[in-house]
DNA sequence: ATTAAATATGATCATATACGCATATAGTTG
DNA sequence: CAACTATATGCGTATATGATCATATTTAAT
């Protein structure tokens, strides 16, 4: 069993951080950064969907749809399910949670302190 | 006071993801994406780091890794602190370690599970 | 076997951005 | 003021990737 995470450092035993590990994670946080993509993983919040209930909740195109949920997929964030002709996609990874929860939490902050500096 | 973060939907009390909202966590998550990035902050994460002492531990040239600092500290990760000559910079975003720990985490779990697929 | 529906993919174009080089700016010291 | 050090920035280039259109692929239905 590998102890828990230091791939960058943080933990009580850090580690080298390798170039390949920089890459994997650079790469995991590039996936997370296209709107549409989040927009994607919103609508999964709520539960499992298929392609076109996607398409039509985020209001891109079909062919853009797939492509970024392929690259979910290819990410390990998001499963997928064949059923007949439909294909539904589900979060996979339930880190992407807490990882959006975070993010939103920092990003409200700043927001709040930003709004201070000007409020009054 | 704002309520607890939920841009993505996830809290109890769901909230509409507006287009700049997305464009916001979007960025962020694009700040992090860059394993040159990640190597400063993981050099940042044992404390405050003037940019000499940054292009030395991550090997880049000065050039880039000034760009690359100023980068994050635009987005609000890291703070900018002027002493004489030297700029010295520091993590402003406490956030950033528990992001990189889940991230970590994630990817080691993802690791452990394609390796145990192999395995025998 | 044909047709239709759902999804994926190839090709192309446009845009963003990382890197390197040279140089500019700011601050220090003589 | 001149020379030097630390950091930032303008510019050009290479590369990556997102959007769109057209088409391919898979599965179901008639």
């Amino acid at each position: 069993m590998s102890s828990p995470c230091s791939l960058l450092g943080m933990s009580k035993k850090p580690r080298v951080l390798t170039d390949e590990a920089l890459a994997l994670i650079a790469r995991r946080f590039a996936v997370l950064s296209e709107p549409m993509r989040l927009r994607l993983l919103h609508s999964l919040f709520a539960g499992e969907r298929h392609v076109n209930a996607l398409v039509e909740a985020s209001g891109g195109t079909q062919a853009n749809v797939s492509r970024h949920l392929q690259t979910l997929a290819n990410a390990g964030i998001l499963a997928r399910r064949k059923e007949g002709l439909q294909v539904f996609y589900a979060i996979a990874d339930p880190s992407i949670f807490e990882l959006c929860e975070l993010v939103c939490g920092s990003l409200e902050k700043q927001h709040t302190q930003r709004a201070g500096v000007f409020a009054r």
